[in-house]
DNA sequence: CAACTTTACGAAATCGATTTCGATTCTGTC
DNA sequence: GACAGAATCGAAATCGATTTCGTAAAGTTG
């Protein structure tokens, strides 16, 4: 049986009251015995009782991670993402609790709000925006603090982290206009998300900028989200009569089959073709060539998205914090001057 | 203000006893009463406070999950490990919690054990085996079910999931003989755990049982478990009168690291050079050539790990768990037919 | 020195469930 | 119709902490 405040206090001649004041660090305690008390808690290896303590103060010091299976591909991302909250909590004296199987069902989240076993949410599953919205309301009519995660959402009321996609899609086409590329093809997903137009915003933008007319034969919408289209797209771009130098992937892993694509047709990379994906996932730094791409800082994600929810618990919720992080642009091997200028 | 079991009692003119006894499917209830309670428990959204509960019950329904830093490096493992954990915990209607920032501290695992907020915890930090053994010991004293991962532990009484690297690293030598290889180069890693061992011994057990004499020039130890010693073993090995016609690297970034420079000094891989790697991680899939490696099961590594603690926490700790779980060769581009054999 | 304030502590309520045990009602049998 | 036993239900204890409020002692003030 390990050893309970009922036992400090009787070994002590004290109150309960003034056993847990004294180790709360109450006013209403004397130096002498608050350092009696603690010395005796230290001795006997006293550890108050989660639970009895979480019932009493109503609140568990704990926070949820609901996740989607869909993440695991992102597998990088996710192995950031996760121990990178955890640490962040338990610097803030709070632990993470993960949920790989609640995603999608609204119910079974209302059942863990009400079992009261968490003091917050961040949600992690991708969805359109309504079901944002609507689960959003329901974790406000609970009461319970929430921050959703990985994505920007057009609503002030809504509390997330994101990152700058649109700034990511425009550093990789800027990037690749300064190696003197003017005809860049650009492959969207066809799950339409904020970060897919984000992106192509991104990507519109950088060639408005530069004053290159915008090509609709240089945009591609994959028809599923298959690394395979990362093959058909390359097909289809070079089937034009004018195909581009460039082109912009909207995955990694897309470019990455790309990439072997050209490999086998002979069209080398980058002498006679760039390539650039996104996301910044770990294959992509020892493909040959290694890809360009665009990082999302994962770990620094999760800690802020910590920091917001635990802001959040604070505050009573008063308002929505919104955060976009940066991206980085990582400039690799598979993007290099434009045909005609290289020398 | 949520719906306790008091509200339900008194809208029901039941006692609170009858009311959990009948959500709880005691014996001495009616059915009309629990059917009562029930359809009105649905009604109100009645859902127990996990703390109470948890008080009362004196368990948690959790489970605890111990990471060390180190292990970020093998991320591809983390993000399988980690969600296939929690999901087999969720199957078990049990949750699993995060604790990055514990790892070495036994005396911090001892309070974590004293607050009594988990059921049993999974160990996945390296450490030697005398400190095992000592943290072992710390955990049973605290009555605190635990199993450790993923290494192989030489004691009958301790419990873990481990992979079979013994015959992981026997089954890439044996590819290799296959191969007509005679000459079998072998890093290994300096940190000397059980799984170097193993797989060392994997290697020297398919060389005898082929019949072929242990040399050991062919056997480095890495002085630093930087990938950077892919290249310098490289170096070592070709300088040799009669270099290896393949080379076995401890881990895949190794291995990695040895096709970039293989490819700087032109030599070509496979056909001059077999090279093969260990772990699987993602990008072992996409470099050029793709390489030989072997995989671990992290997925299943985690759910079997978490359902044997469960075992262990209905068994009150009977008796030591122990799983190995076979690895998978995974036979790519990086590997040929001996130069001297090929056509 | 009376009146008042401050200090230090304890008794008891409370958080919200589960469980034990006792009381009552119902059923069936002879 | 009396009585044993089964079927239902509730009162109260319990889990282990925190917090409110009351009280006695000590200190302060004019």
């Amino acid at each position: 049986m390990p050893v309970t405040i009922n036992d400090l206090s009787r070994k002590l001649g004290l109150s309960r009251s003034t056993v847990s004041k004294a180790l709360n660090d109450r006013g209403d305690v004397s130096l002498v015995t608050k350092r009696r008390v603690r010395q005796a808690a230290k001795a006997l290896g006293y550890q108050p009782s989660a639970a009895a303590r979480n019932l009493r103060r109503q609140r568990t010091d704990k926070i949820g991670l609901v996740l989607n299976y869909p993440f695991y591909r992102v597998s990088d991302f996710l192995a950031e993402l996760i121990p990178g909250m955890a640490t962040a909590a338990e610097a803030s004296a709070y632990n993470l609790i993960l949920y790989t199987s609640l995603a999608g069902n609204a119910q079974r989240v209302k059942s863990l709000c009400r079992s009261r076993e968490l003091d917050g949410i961040v949600i992690a599953w991708p969805q359109a925006l309504g079901e944002t919205v609507a689960l959003s309301r329901l974790l406000a009519e609970e009461e319970m603090p929430h921050i959703f995660l990985p994505r920007r959402l057009p609503r002030a009321d809504l509390s997330y982290v994101a990152t700058d996609h649109e700034s990511g899609a425009r550093m990789l086409t800027e990037h690749l206009l300064q190696l003197g590329h003017r005809r860049i093809g650009f492959v969207r997903l066809p799950e339409v998300y904020e970060t897919d137009a984000d992106r192509h915003a991104g990507y519109a933008k950088a060639l408005k900028a530069a004053g290159i007319a915008y090509a609709d034969e240089l945009v591609l919408a994959a028809d599923s989200s298959a690394a395979d289209y990362g093959e058909r797209s390359f097909t289809a771009f070079m089937r034009l009569d004018e195909p581009p130098t460039a082109i912009l992937f909207f995955t990694d892993p897309m470019a990455i089959r790309a990439l072997s694509h050209a490999r086998e047709r002979n069209i080398r990379v980058p002498q006679q073709l760039s390539i650039a994906g996104y996301d910044g996932i770990l294959p992509s730094g020892v493909t040959v060539p290694s890809l360009t791409t665009v990082r999302q800082p994962a770990a620094h994600i999760g800690k802020l998205a910590v920091e917001s929810l635990l802001a959040l618990i604070a505050d009573g919720s008063r308002e929505a914090r919104q955060h976009i992080l940066p991206v980085e642009l990582i400039a690799r091997g598979s993007t290099a001057l434009v045909p005609g200028l290289a020398s």
